[in-house]
RNA sequence: UGGGGUGUAGCCAAGCGGUAAGGCAGCGGGUUUUGAUCCCGCCAUUCGUAGGUUCGAGUCCUGCCACCCCAGCCA
């Protein structure tokens, strides 16, 4: 399953990332290519991170370089091992191999405060005992000028000492923090005296208590692309205000390397929610089940929903690489999932919503063994047994007393294909006192089983069933978009109101062919004429197997029912 | 009102001075024991906008407009 579909490839144009890299291999400005997926271990992986990581792993892999996964753990108040672990797996579950072991930012941070003390004695960096709030009016703001801190000019020898002290521990949080002397004036306001060290008392998820002053990312990032002999460190466009500090460290400190940063534009997709702020609320006020649940756009809830990592990588190997912002469509997400479990996917049937049907010229007591392909354009993919008994389940809404010549499905006197079976046609609905049918009568046209009846009239449909007597029960889950709004996290409006109160229908008391009985998690199965379904991780039981409804089949009876 | 970016079809996106690729969506048709898949066809006289340069401009120049990012001791 999930075939590593690197389809598109053949001509596709390079884009602009590709284009950089080879001019600076023929060039030779560098003559191999590193890079690496830096997260920060605060949050799940979700979609937008797919894509960065498609990018960056997929560099290495089309350019015969390297990428290195790096936790960019320089903030100990918001990361935690749990987090760790969940990238871990969720990178390995994309299809990726990170280039030998994992790399903490933290592992660097005896060098980095190396590279501190240098500043200090370049006489670059100076501590500064402005309040953050004292800072801030120093900062200046976007049209004005910043002022000159008054402890700018301390003595490199007074701010070794101090720096010392705040290593020590002698300084209390928000005390004061480590600068770097560039230009308060600037119009950029990263390069206005940035902060390189802040005194956090805070245990850290992989050094402990060894420190309690902490490197900012701008003091971070590049130094440690440097360590790693990154070549391409690529971020997105939110980070292109920070390159010229990144250069500014790169330049000003005895580095191993000189790495370059390119920013593209990050995914935004619509009816969907990317923000780890947005996607934690979700889950903290229990809106989901947890960081997994099958609407979260989450690599684990995407993998719970059952996508497949095939899947992703073809939506971000289709959606392209820009430095244009723009909001793409679900719907390429959702093609990119059909078309790589229509591929893969082997068919099923399952009747969501049950309703009897008795043949009536069957056989009470016989069961006859029907084979049907796996899949109906892949031999290779084997087959599957079908017992067909004289009473059997249909899809509710495959029934009608009466209906027009557009209703290719069972009606009163008409004639239906049972799929991988025969041909039927209806002859009562028994009803109950309230007027429901509750089971429909019919008969088997005589030798229609692989071959279009004698008579010479072709049923206009197919639908699926399942045996009454020898099926599995199961629930379903039916989910749908979380958001009802395209752009759910436009301002001005709260994006708890747009969610889509039918993301969820669960169904019980569905009948599934028994095949499915032997399905574990991770299989993933078409139920015909439904659509792609996998086993939940979480609420299967072995009494009751739950099936989630990853995407429904493309339905073009829809808009023509709706038209009617 | 400072700085940095981005504007090509409903959406994504090629285009790199020589006359608008491709994909998604949509529409029309064919095949089909899934109203699926698959196949065929249609879908930008015009590139945010106004000028300019040029034999020739989506590509170069100038002005204007729109949108995004930056004033965390977050990343």
């Amino acid at each position: 399953m999930s075939t590593d579909n690197t389809s598109g490839n053949e001509s596709k144009p390079l884009h602009f990332i590709q284009q950089i890299i080879k001019r600076d291999l023929n060039e030779g400005k560098v003559q191999s290519i590193a890079t690496r997926f830096p997260p920060e271990p605060n949050g799940y992986l979700h979609i937008g991170h797919a894509k960065s990581i498609c990018l960056n792993f997929g560099l290495a892999e089309e350019f015969g370089g390297t990428c290195n996964l790096r936790f960019d753990d320089t903030n100990p108040e918001k990361e935690n091992q749990e987090y760790v672990d969940s990238i871990m797996e969720d990178v390995k579950w994309l299809g990726y191999q990170w280039h030998g072991e994992v790399r903490y930012a933290s592992d660097y941070f005896d060098q980095i405060y190396e590279w501190a003390l240098y500043l200090i004695e370049q006489g670059k960096a100076y501590v500064c005992d402005l309040s953050p709030e004292q800072a801030r009016e120093y900062r200046g703001t976007l049209t004005t000028p910043g002022k000159n801190s008054p402890y700018r000019d301390r003595s490199i020898k007074d701010n070794l000492s101090l720096f010392e002290k705040m290593r020590a521990g002698e300084f209390e949080e928000g005390r004061c923090s480590l600068r770097a002397k560039i230009d308060m004036a600037s119009p950029n306001m990263n390069m206005r005296d940035p902060v390189l060290y802040r005194v956090r008392k805070a245990h850290h998820h992989r050094t402990g208590d060894k420190w309690c002053i902490y490197p900012s990312y701008d003091f971070t990032h590049g130094q440690s692309d440097a360590i790693e002999k990154i070549s391409h460190s690529i971020c997105t466009l939110e980070f292109e205000d920070h390159r010229p500090l990144y250069d500014w460290f790169i330049e000003n400190l005895p580095v191993p390397a000189r790495p370059h940063q390119y920013e593209f534009a990050r995914l935004n997709l619509s009816y969907t929610i990317t923000s780890k702020r947005r996607l934690k609320q979700l889950v903290d006020e229990g809106h989901v089940d947890g960081w997994n649940d099958p609407r979260m756009p989450t690599v684990s809830g995407l993998r719970r929903r059952g996508v497949t990592p095939a899947a992703i990588r073809n939506f971000c190997d289709r959606i392209g690489v820009t430095r244009s912002e723009g909001m793409v469509d679900v719907g390429m997400l959702e093609y990119s999932i059909r078309e790589d479990l229509d591929k893969n996917a082997p068919r099923a049937m399952c009747v969501l919503r049950p309703l009897k049907l008795v043949l009536t010229n069957f056989a009470e007591d016989k069961t006859e063994l029907l084979e049907a392909a796996a899949h109906p354009n892949r031999e290779e993919l084997g087959s599957r047994e079908l017992p067909f008994t004289k009473e059997l389940y249909i899809e509710e809404e495959d029934f009608l007393e009466e209906a027009n010549k557009k209703y290719k499905r069972l009606v009163l006197g008409k004639r239906v294909r049972l799929r991988n079976a025969y041909v039927i046609e209806a002859d009562e609905a028994v009803k109950d006192e309230q007027g429901n049918i509750i089971e429909v009568r019919a008969h088997i046209v005589e030798d229609s089983l692989g071959k279009d009846p004698q008579d010479g009239v072709k049923p206009k449909g197919v639908i699926h069933w399942v045996s009454a007597q020898q099926h599995i029960d199961c629930e379903v889950r039916l989910y749908d978009r979380l958001f009802i709004e395209e752009n759910p996290a436009a301002s001005g409006v709260d994006f708890l109101n747009s969610i889509n109160p039918e993301n969820l229908v669960i169904l019980r008391g569905c009948k599934a062919e028994i095949s499915l009985a032997t399905a574990s998690v991770g299989d993933h199965f078409q139920f015909e004429r439904q659509g792609y379904f996998c086993l939940d991780s979480r609420y299967s039981t072995q009494e009751m197997p739950v099936f989630n409804r990853t995407i429904g089949l493309r339905d073009s009876w829809s808009k023509i029912s709706s038209q009617l």
